[in-house]
This record gives structure tokens, sequence and C-alpha cells, in this order.
DNA sequence: AATGTATTTCTACAAATGTAGAATAATAAT
DNA sequence: ATTATTATTCTACATTTGTAGAAATACATT
């Protein structure tokens, strides 16, 4: 699943929230917001490519992601990696840790967490 | 910059090999390969975007990137960091670690990575 | 009941994208 | 020279994407 920018927009807002009204998705907007009527033409295009779903109560939809953020992402990660590195994760991290203009406290958090990740994986 | 994906994969290419001619690239395509003048079409918008350039030689034409794939691809990565971590490199790195399904590995490579990039800004 | 407000569907349309044929120019091979 | 091959430009066209007005509905309020 790859979707066009606008529509990643609102499945961002709408991952955020786990779920929402068409209302809760257009207050999240910043200014200028974009017309309702563009935001309810993303919905049902997120609905057709059943990216998302809706509960009813009564005549109101509650919209939610069919598609989590992780499996969308963690896609799309893959995509860039096969592309820009060959497909080697490794490469990625050393290109992301020396070009990515990381502080030395992002460095050092890096640091902790895949060595949380390398403990929590050896038990 | 912000490419359409037949464009960024010819980009790849290009990267790749730092220069080439039309032929070169059409010779990267796997099978089954685009018509000569999709590449075509594809050179002439990158040309427009000034995304590559050209060297004669003769009357053939060596093309070659303008833009890095360095400064392109951590363009990117930062619009995907902004778009799904809030902006947050950490929350980015923390989730890639956890959910990109490396290996054990991966991860240790990644831990040398990070403790290098330490050491190495350490001088 | 009448009106304002929110939601949804339809329709529309320009711009961007993916893909390639036709025509032409240039080069290489016979 | 003639022909085959390669590269380039133009033109074309179906889809996809970004955006939104018009119309129809449903719901909330006065």
């Amino acid at each position: 699943m790859n979707l066009p920018k606008s529509e990643e927009q609102l499945m961002q807002y709408l991952w955020d929230m786990e779920k929402a009204f068409m209302k809760d998705l257009i207050d999240k907007y910043p200014e200028p917001k974009p017309a309702s009527t563009t935001i309810a033409t993303l919905l049902k295009r997120l609905l057709d490519k059943k990216a998302i779903d809706f509960k009813k109560y009564g005549s109101v939809r509650e919209y939610f992601p069919l598609i989590s953020k992780e499996a969308y992402f963690s896609n799309q990660m893959n995509g860039v990696i096969k592309t820009f590195f060959n497909d080697s994760v490794s490469q990625f991290a050393s290109f992301f840790t020396s070009e990515e203009n990381l502080s030395d406290e992002q460095l050092k958090e890096l640091q902790q967490i895949v060595e949380q990740q390398i403990n929590a994986r050896k038990k």
C-alpha cells in the first residue's frame, strides 16, 4: 500500500487519534484548512482503497485505520532501503547515523535504544 | 526536491553509475524494460527539473546527477520523520529498531555503527 | 416546522505521472 | 551510399492526485 501525500497526511491524523469523526479530522488540519469536501474526498478514496473503514453510530461515521502505522511505515522503509541501499538495512543504518545530522544526544539515545533492543532479545 | 517513483528509479541507477549514457541506463533496467522513449521522457523531465544534467561527447550525452543521493535521501528521510514521528529522530530510531525486523546481527552492526559515530565525534 | 450545521456523494478539472508511438537526427555497420 | 541502430524531441493519452463546488442528507436548534 502506497498512498499519495494528501492521503498519507490524513492517515497520519487518524493513526494519532486511533479513530475519529470527520469533525475531529478537520480539527486536526492546521490553518488554512482544506475545504471539508476535500477531506471528504480523501476519506472516500481511502475507503475505496480499504486503507480505512468506519463504524456507524446512528448515521455518524467513526473512521478508523485498517492498516497500521507500523505496517505502513515498515513497508515504506523497506522500499526506501531497497531502492537506496541495495536492500541492506545496515547500509541504511550506517548512512543514516552519519548523514542525518544527529546531535550527540540523539546518537546517545540511539545507542541506548539499540542496546535495549539487544537486551530485550537476549532472554 | 521530491521526485515521482519512476524518476527516482532512474536517478537511482544514475547515482549508482555516477554518470551514464542512455544506453547504460537502459541496460540497468530489469526485464521487461520500459520503452526507450519512456526512459527518454524521464531524462527529459529530470533535465527540466534540474535534477540531472549532461556533458556532450560529440553528439552523445553523458548524463549525471545534479543532486546527490545523500542530499536527496536525507531530505526524504526528514520528511518521513516529520510526518510519522513528530519530527523526532529518536522516536524514529526507536521505532525503526523495534519494528523493522532487524536480525540480531543487524542490530549488532547497528550498535557498532552508532558506537563508531560516537567515537568519531569525540575527537 | 424551519433553519443552520455537519456529512456524504457526485461531478469537475487542472496538474502530475507513467508510458510510449511517430518523426527525426545522428552514428555505426555493411 | 544504404541500412540498421541509437538517441532525442514531440505529441498523446490514460491514470492518479490535489482540490473543491453543487446537491442531497441527516441532525441539531430555535
